[in-house]
RNA sequence: GGGAGUUUAGCUCAGCUGGAAGAGCAUCUCGUUUACACCGAGAGGGUCGGGAGUUCGAACCUCUCAACUCCCACCA
């Protein structure tokens, strides 16, 4: 027996174990059937489950699930990235409350600590995604630094650099001086801040008195100068140029140059140059050939290249300005709004600084990546990102890839006695390959640098496969079918697959992408921790069952919005589960149970043909908008069903089945509702794993397993069947609507004469009028004019005109209000019916059926009109 | 500066190819022996941001104005 209540709780933890344990996630592994494989997005191996995450691994599920029932060998590959700069960064966070930093520790001993951090904390988010629902193949996790994925990152970096496109310079890059590593552009972020801008003046080399005036955000870098631009179209200015200017405080002579970086309209018109320390500067020097002055630290303190060593920037800065300031030098200080790059970690302002790094060529392997998104072998869903991806791509710049961390990826690049570079997969390789270079055996020394975390997730979808193994997982499911993700990460990892992809399998690793948004808080604020709105997905599960939380998500997801958290809204999704949960109590209580030899399209009662064929309509869309990814369309559609038409109106029309005795028709009811049931869990299993499980095992007595029950086919639908019902619908509805309108209490039995009834329209009321509209008695009426009383009220519905008489019962006065109203609304409708139709231009040029519609519609408007006066009229007389 | 998006009921949002404006929540009225109060029935509430255009017909297409949001680049 059924309990009154769902709870989820109860349940939802052993029906994923007992599903984990029949391996029910696991790929069958036919050849015959079609494949189907999504890669997880990798979560942060030590990270927890945030609501982005419910959402993104709530839509994998739904088409993992799904495919899986259209009876496909799917596979859902789940695993963990290492997260680079995120990882280390909260191991030394730990370190820190220890008093211990990583350098006190060494390297190795280091990393041994991450790797300890990683086996404590690193199952948890694991776990979450198992309370959620998620049906990954477990058995088949893996981590980005595992032996094998960190084989592929090597195999594939060496290849790279044999292939010309990985290579170091010395450039200038974003420096991270908290981390004190180089990251890449992506993990810069520029915010808008009020700054200031500071304008002092350079004396003139040799002349006296004579001063050029510059303005600059950053003073201090005055001591990395190599020169001052000019325009040469500069009237003001450019009898300066070919002078020299001295740097104060330093007294060095520098350059004042031509050049077109110099804009006449802003600032003072003349720019100083400081190419070690500035991107366009950089520029300037490369076209001039100035000298690179780099006059920082790596912990962004500034170096002995300056006066002011060991200062941090904002030390210096002001110590700069009084210096300038004692020397009669500045001219003002203004309020300057401008935008500051910070570390997306770290928080910390990125100072460009020139170093050795290593990079890859994006812009050539970003060729292919963009061919296969052209030519549709990869589709973005929705398509407008595409374009998002093709600006991106077509402006890419060379990926920095090298970190001067400790936890990841260690380059595998050895360096001989003459730093010549050795790039093999293995040390021993690499040895014997200096060994055979230098002629005898050298002392190699490894490459101390880390990659990019995406590096390696840039190989995701086929190191996990098994590559470069042969693998049979690789072989039948390599394309992957899509990838889920949101639009945060399309610079981040789409596109590094698209192009770590197309360069080392020469496919594309999805043939589709599909993009979501952000979960946001209840206001729509983006969540986080620091505003103190994070919504935990673990208490909403903890609170209304992991189902309500995945229905909520697959209801909001609309394409290429964000989502806002609504509680009341996923309260309202638990109540859904609880309303099927009793819905399928009330079959229980009925007897319904699933009949072998039950045939849906041999059932004869006009309810049960109508709740058949209307289950029909509702999977066949339900499948298309699945195959769509219209996630909210799905969700809604199945909602709308179980409740609006299964629970409001199926039910309550078989309940005088129920508790009739024609034996024959209970049966064949009793059957067609555990048919329907049976459908519904069947077509909400993907949204609601749990709660139909249950239910599905409560009916289901062959140890058979929803998991991998077949999903209901595309079938024809009855289009008769459905209009039959709806009819009584609308009838009903009328009934209730006046009743309700007129203040008639809901029990009072009531008759009602019909004018215009046919004789099967009749005969379908009758079997319904007492238990939904409480109706005692239908009388068929041929003319009006046979009313005897003209106390009654009068309501139409469709075809018929349904009278009820009301004596002593009703306010005719609120009567006359109401039909006036109706009336009134009739005449509108009338006058916007004739004006189309009377335009010509609408009569030829719009579609037949869409005239014939208009036409049939201003019939029955007519129709209504004369009724309601006539109505009226009888009203007034009272 | 370049690109994308949003503006529809009190709130949060659907509305796929142009063919009588929808949902959830909230509000109001009525209802509890008989699956469910995590319930049922009914109701109110919108010149679909402003303006112009295309069309027989526009929430939807075009132009324009306004407000907001995001991404990329840059600002001495």
């Amino acid at each position: 027996m059924l309990e009154k209540t769902y709870e989820p709780k109860k349940i939802e933890e052993e029906i994923y174990a007992s599903w984990e344990e029949k391996g029910a996630f696991k790929p069958d592994m036919r050849k015959d059937k079609d494949a189907f494989a999504i890669v997880i997005p990798p979560p942060n191996v030590t990270g927890v489950l945030h609501m982005g995450h419910a959402l993104d691994d709530t839509l994998q599920d739904i088409l993992i699930r799904y495919n899986r029932m259209q009876g496909k060998n799917v596979l859902w590959q789940p695993g963990t990235d290492h997260a680079g700069i995120a990882t280390q960064m909260v191991v030394e966070r730990n370190l820190a409350s220890q008093g211990i930093t990583r350098h006190d520790l060494g390297r190795e001993k280091f990393i041994e600590t991450v790797w300890q951090w990683k086996e404590k904390s690193g199952g948890t988010i694991c776990k979450q995604l198992r309370r959620l629902g998620a049906s990954c193949d477990w058995s088949r996790a893996r981590f980005t630094m595992d032996d094998g994925l960190s084989r592929a990152v090597r195999k594939i970096f060496v290849k790279m650099y044999k292939d010309g496109l990985i290579y170091k310079a010395k450039k200038l890059v974003n420096w991270d001086s908290k981390f004190m590593t180089a990251v890449s552009d992506l993990e810069v972020i520029q915010k808008e801040t009020v700054g200031k801008m500071y304008y002092y003046k350079y004396p003139i080399k040799g002349e006296e008195g004579e001063f050029i005036h510059i303005a600059t955000t950053r003073p201090e870098t005055m001591f990395g100068d190599t020169a001052v631009a000019v325009s040469k179209d500069n009237e003001k200015l450019k009898h300066l140029i070919g002078k020299e200017c001295i740097i104060p405080i330093i007294n060095k002579a520098i350059p004042i140059i031509a050049d077109e970086h110099a804009d006449p309209t802003k600032g003072t018109g003349a720019v100083k140059i400081t190419p070690a320390h500035d991107f366009n500067d950089f520029e300037v020097g490369k076209r001039h050939n100035l000298p690179l002055i780099n006059i920082l630290n790596p912990d962004a303190t500034l170096n002995e290249n300056t006066p002011f060593a060991g200062m941090d920037t904002q030390t210096a800065r002001k110590k700069t300005i009084e210096t300038l300031d004692s020397l009669g030098l500045m001219d003002k200080i203004e309020d300057h709004p401008m935008v500051i790059p910070y570390g997306d970690r770290s928080g910390v302002v990125i100072e460009p600084l020139m170093t050795d790094q290593w990079f890859v060529d994006a812009p050539k392997l970003a060729v292919e990546a963009v061919k296969a998104v052209e030519n549709g072998d990869m589709e973005f869903v929705p398509k407008s990102y595409e374009k998002t991806y093709f600006e991106w791509m077509r402006n890419i710049q060379p990926w920095c890839i090298s970190r001067q961390l400790w936890w990841g990826h260690q380059m595998p690049i050895w360096y001989g006695p003459d730093e010549t570079i050795f790039c093999e997969e293995d040390e021993e390789t690499a040895q014997s390959a200096a060994d055979k270079h230098y002629g005898k055996h050298v002392e190699l020394r490894r490459e101390s640098d880390v990659l990019d975390t995406w590096f390696s997730s840039g190989l995701w979808a086929f190191s996990t496969l098994g590559w470069p193994d042969k693998s049979e997982y690789l072989d039948t499911f390599y394309p992957t079918s899509v990838l889920v993700t949101g639009f945060d990460i399309i610079f981040f990892w789409v596109a590094r697959m698209m192009m770590m992809s197309m360069y080392a399998m020469k496919r594309v690793p999805f043939r589709k992408c599909y993009i979501h948004g952000l979960v946001r808080d209840e206001q729509g604020r983006k969540m986080s921790k620091s505003k103190g709105n994070t919504v935990d997905p673990m208490e909403i599960i903890e609170k209304y069952g992991a189902d309500a939380l995945r229905f909520f998500m697959a209801a909001m997801e609309t394409q290429g919005r964000d989502i806002n958290i609504s509680e009341s809204r996923i309260q309202g999704y638990r109540n859904f589960a609880t309303k099927l949960w009793n819905s399928a109590r009330f079959g229980e209580m009925n007897g319904c149970f699933l009949s072998k030899v039950f045939n849906p399209n041999s059932v004869k009662h006009p309810v049960n043909k109508w709740i058949i064929a209307k289950v029909r309509q509702t999977a066949n869309e339900l499948t298309q908008n699945l195959n769509n990814f219209r996630f909210s369309d799905s969700a809604n559609g199945v909602y709308q069903f179980v409740w609006g038409t299964f629970c409001d109106w199926y039910i309550e029309m078989i309940k005088p089945i129920f508790y009739g005795s024609d034996d024959a028709l209970k049966n064949e009811t009793k059957a067609t509702f555990a048919f329907i049931l049976e459908r519904i869990l069947l077509i909400l299993h993907p949204f609601m794993p749990f709660v139909t499980a249950q239910l599905w095992n409560n009916t289901h007595d062959d140890n058979s397993d929803i998991i991998t029950a077949a999903w209901p086919k595309i079938e024809d639908v009855n289009n008769t069947d459905i209009k039959r019902i709806d009819w009584v619908i609308d009838f009903v509805t009328a009934i209730r609507s006046l009743k309700s309108e007129m203040n008639i209490p809901a029990g009072a039995k009531l008759s009602a004469l019909l004018l215009g009834a046919n004789d099967e329209s009749l005969t379908n009321i009758n079997d319904f009028r007492e238990i939904l509209c409480s109706l005692a008695r239908l009388e068929k009426i041929e003319e009006y004019n046979h009313t005897p009383t003209p106390d009654m009220v009068q309501t139409v519905s469709r075809e018929m005109t349904i009278l009820i008489p009301l004596k002593g019962v009703v306010d005719f006065k609120a009567e006359k209000e109401r039909l006036q109203k109706e009336l009134d609304g009739l005449i509108k409708n009338l006058e916007g019916y004739a004006k189309k139709l009377s335009n010509p231009a609408f009569v030829d040029k719009a579609p037949a059926a869409v005239v014939t519609e208009e036409r049939r519609r201003q019939a029955e408007a007519l129709e209504n009109k004369a009724k309601v006066e006539l109505a009226l009229k009888r009203v007034s007389n009272l």
